[in-house]
DNA sequence: ATTAAGTTCAAACGATCGTTTAAATACAAG
DNA sequence: CTTGTATTTAAACGATCGTTTGAACTTAAT
């Protein structure tokens, strides 16, 4: 039993995977519909049906288990955007546009992916100072690769004026989905 | 000076007002990028260079505070769009768009309403048990008016069908708005 | 000057926050 | 069984949360 009370799991997943999966779990559910600072350690506890600690155990913190939440969904979508990417055959002008299919398709086009989905929308309304810093260490790589691919499209044109523009359609894709109408 | 520490304000508004007004000012201004778990009583009091027990003296509780910033915001709004909707002739289905232009005009078009539009982004993207109850005490009334002018429109159509697609017409609205762009 | 209502103050309330500790338990290897 | 590592446990840590208290202070009318 979980070491604070005697509350019922009332989630869904309690009984048959491994803790570190069940934390997992817990926290996305809790963080799509609560936000970080609406998500308590005692309640991704409690509905992980978890000791306490063992977030710390496992995590390190509550914001390294968010942190291993982000990259459980994301890392192999960026592993799609990165393949896609690598299959646009050239750089000109003409190549922008598969180069945004290749970043947007993963996890906008993927009926797959509803609950990154969420979670990227989740991400995106969270203030800035309490997500940022996971952001850039899940997203940074392969955001560079797709700015560097852009720019090499237009070599007259600015470098951090395309990084702004790439940051605007991917900021309007996440605000897109952030409704949890699935 | 505040009865906790010896903050510097680092606000805008610390000293010109009352001082039901610069909670009003700190409670919004962190509302919009903290949201409303991550906006602290103390953080709202330190802004507005006031004592913590004055937001429970003037507002009676945190709630009470950001429900009064609400209100401070929004019922000029639905009053412009009480008098829009009394301006639009008929109810035919042809009416339908001059209906839904009276709702999305004085929070979308108007440009002075920036402050509006980015915490009815904020309103919306927040928790639906914290931010609900708030939502339906300074929305209800205007949006039962809207729905039943639209019903009246589409008098063969199922009422609740109406409601439910003008709620999506209003969700969409507020996504919108969400980014700080401005 | 005195009264009374309105407001601000420092201080504390119990509750919950994220995190940590050390003992208890589970479990595989020798 | 014994040893050693990995995991889970109950309990507590200090900090901060929203809220409340009662006294001090301001203000205006008598």
């Amino acid at each position: 039993m979980s070491g604070n009370s005697a509350r019922k799991p009332r989630g869904v997943s309690c009984e048959t995977k491994d803790t570190q999966a069940r934390l997992l779990n817990a926290a996305e559910a809790l963080f799509i519909d609560a936000g970080y600072a609406g998500m308590s350690a005692r309640g991704i506890a409690d509905r992980a049906c978890v000791n306490i600690a063992a977030m710390g155990y496992h995590f390190g913190s509550k914001q390294g288990l968010l942190e291993a939440v982000l990259i459980r969904r994301i890392a192999p979508i960026n592993t799609s955007r990165r393949l896609r990417l690598a299959a646009v055959p050239e750089r000109r002008a003409e190549s922008i546009r598969a180069i945004l299919h290749a970043f947007l398709w993963p996890v906008f086009f993927n009926e797959h992916e509803a609950p990154a989905r969420r979670l990227m929308g989740r991400v995106m309304t969270e203030p800035a100072d309490v997500v940022e810093p996971l952001l850039n260490f899940v997203f940074s790589d392969v955001i560079e690769q797709f700015v560097v691919a852009a720019a090499a499209c237009f070599p007259e044109q600015d470098r951090a004026l395309i990084a702004q523009k790439f940051s605007f359609v991917v900021g309007a894709l996440n605000l897109t989905v952030l409704r949890p109408s699935e």
